[in-house]
Order: C-alpha cells, then structure tokens, then sequence
DNA sequence: AATCGCCTTGGTCAATCGCCCAGGGCGTAC
DNA sequence: GTACGCCCTGGGCGATTGACCAAGGCGATT
C-alpha cells in the first residue's frame, strides 16, 4: 500500500493545480492556459497534470465550479442574516464594489459564463449553484414580502452580474451612486 | 495605378473578413480564431490575413467593434421613436427576447467584454459605443421625467446584459415574465 | 505594348499545443 | 527483504499556431 502521506501529498499538489487553474483562468483566459504554464505556476511537471486530470478541460472545469460555489455559499449565510431586502441588496452591493470587472474574481466569472455557453457539462453545474443562490435571495425577498420574489431575484442577481461586467469599462458605476436605483425592484411591496 | 477594379475586391474582401471574424469569435472564442480559419471560411489563402491587417488580434478587435457598434446604432434610433419610458423598456426586452445567451450575438457581447478587460485599445473603443447607447436612453427616460435618468439607465443597460448571460443556462427568463419587475426601474417618476 | 502597383497565392519558420508513456523514487504491507 | 502501488519526472509525439515572404496575376496608366 502506498500509505496515507503520499496520498495526502497528491491531494495537496491536485488542489494547488485547482486554485492556480482558477488565477490562470482570470489572467490569461479559459482557452489560454496550458499544461505546461498550470505545471510551472504549480511547481510541478507538466505530466503530472495528466495524472491529477482526465485533460485540461476537466481541470479547468472543476477549477471554475469550484471557485464559484465557494464564492455562492460564502455570500448565502450572510443573506440570511440580513433583516431587510434592503440590507440583502446592500450586501450584494457591497459584494460590487470589490470587483472593478478586471480583477480575478469578476473575469472567472465571466470566463465561467462564456465557457458554460459551449459546453454542456459546465452549463448544468453552474445553472446548479446560480439557481441555489438566487433562491435563497428569492426567499429572502418573499419573506420580506416582496411581490413576484422569483422574478425580482433573477433581475437582481442579473443586474449584479451586469454592472459588474460594465465597469471594467465604464466609471462611475458605483455602489452608492447605484443604490437608490436598484431599491425601486424591492417595490410593489405587498401588505403583511 | 492599380485601378479602382481592385481596390474595390481588395475591400471587398477585407470586408468579408470582418464578418467571417465576428462569426468565429462567437462560434469558437476570441483567443481560439486562427488565421487559416479564418482564411478558409472567407475562401481566400491565409496570407491575406497579414495583408489587410496588421494581426489577427487587430482583425478581431475592428471586426467585435464594428458589429457592436452597427447593433447600437441600429437599436438607437428605435429608442428615440418610443412615446413612453416604458415602451423603450419594452423596446429593450423584445432585443433581450430574440437571444438566449448562446446565439452568435450574445456570444459576441460577452466575448468583446471579456476581450475589453485585457485590451486598453479595446476598452477604450467598446467604452465609447456602451456610453453612446447608454446616454440615449438616458435622455429618454429623463425626458419621460423618471428620476435619475443616468444610473437609471447604466442598470437598465446592465441587467439586459445580466439577463442574456443568464439566460444561456437558466430557463425560465422571458421578456413578460421579467417586464413587470424591470418597471419598477421606472418609478420615482416626478410629477410633470 | 510596356510598365506599374495593388491584390493574392501557397508554402516555410520557430514556437507551442494536448496528450502520452517508460521509468525512477519511496513509503507501506506481506 | 521483497514486492506492491501511488506519486511524480521529463522527454517525445503529431498537430496547430501567428507571422512572414518571394513570386505571380491582372487591370489601369502611360
């Protein structure tokens, strides 16, 4: 038997491949990392990524879903304990105003989206965690006796994701300024 | 003197180029439109690439710009015709409603955005064509007396952008089930 | 008819790609 | 102490990449 050290260090070596296959994503975009950039930036040789991977795809793949469900259940509690609608879009808009839409996070997004549009593996796994995150906000906001919560949860999160893809080019598009705006899609409150 | 015969097939085919190229960077991505593609699809000879334009990269950037901009000011004037701010939203829903995040066009935007994070000459370009879009339905919905025309408008812009991304792998997003929610946007009108 | 210059050809270049594989290192179990 | 199995190495495979170039076609001008 091969004994659990050299097992635990394959599995520390497989999850450094991960994240640095999440920075390579951002910075150099999906179809631009290769085995040997992944096998240098990780301080490894380049056939140890075929070992750890079926290929570079599924690396990639796991990479990108990975990343963003932790990103998605890191923000859910903190919805949950927000006490208005109110406060949970100011959670979300405080979420905004870390990303510029050229840092890290925001082009692994949108590097995730452009790739789930072409491949299908990759377009079930994030409707997956994009539909978990937008019912807990759809809930949230029933709960808060927002009118139509599903639909108003979905332009929200849209929005979001928008801005966010905007303001890599566009100044001006911040959290405060923006607010008040996204505040009239919690109208059409219904009496409780 | 070549001979106005020529110059014209020389800009014929450079023309035919530039659409070839906005084809490929949305069937394949930007980074994966390679010269001979592009040469092949045009049915012309791979040298040709480097004779009508400095590189493939430069190709791709006036090729998405064009057809960004060509989109715009097709929809532009559309806008300038609606009575109402909500008709312009309605306008704007029935654009959102021809694409499903995974046509050529959507494919297209979120490409030009991603390539626009790394690419100053890009972000530049594609700034001033989202701005031009962005300032008309601004004036249209300040003229409709709805308050805060500008940030107004930047998430309206940004949410049908949200939205087409979305929808690439959520069902469900249509234009009457989400026009309800986005009218919202438009209250705060002031009294006139 | 001779000449000029733009448009077009098709092949070559070094570099890089994903994937594969034979073999070495090493801790564990028999 | 021998054999086993996992982790890892590093080079090699054919294919593809962007860029480049010498050469020819061809209509317009002189």
């Amino acid at each position: 038997m091969p004994g659990p050290k050299a097992a635990d260090q394959g599995r520390e070596v497989r999850g450094r491949l991960l994240r640095v296959a999440a920075e390579l994503i951002a910075e150099r975009g999906w179809s631009a990392v290769s085995t040997r950039l992944l096998a240098e930036r990780a301080g490894v040789t380049p056939g140890l990524v075929h070992y750890h991977f079926s290929s570079v795809h599924a690396l990639l793949t796991e990479a990108a879903i990975g990343t963003m469900r932790g990103l998605v259940e890191g923000l859910g509690p903190l919805l949950e304990q927000a006490g208005t609608a109110e406060e949970a879009l100011d959670l979300m808009l405080a979420a905004l105003d870390e990303h510029d839409g050229r840092d890290p996070m925001s082009l692994l997004f949108a590097e995730t989206y452009l790739a789930a549009a072409r491949d299908e593996t990759l377009r079930r796994s994030l409707a997956e965690v994009v539909t978990a995150f937008r019912d807990r906000l759809s809930r949230r906001l029933a709960a808060q006796g927002v009118a139509a919560p599903d639909q108003t949860a979905a332009v929200v999160a849209a929005a979001i994701d928008g801005l966010m893809l905007h303001r890599a080019f566009t100044p001006g598009l911040t959290a405060p300024a923006l607010a008040p705006v996204l505040r009239r899609l919690l109208d059409g409150r219904e009496l409780t």
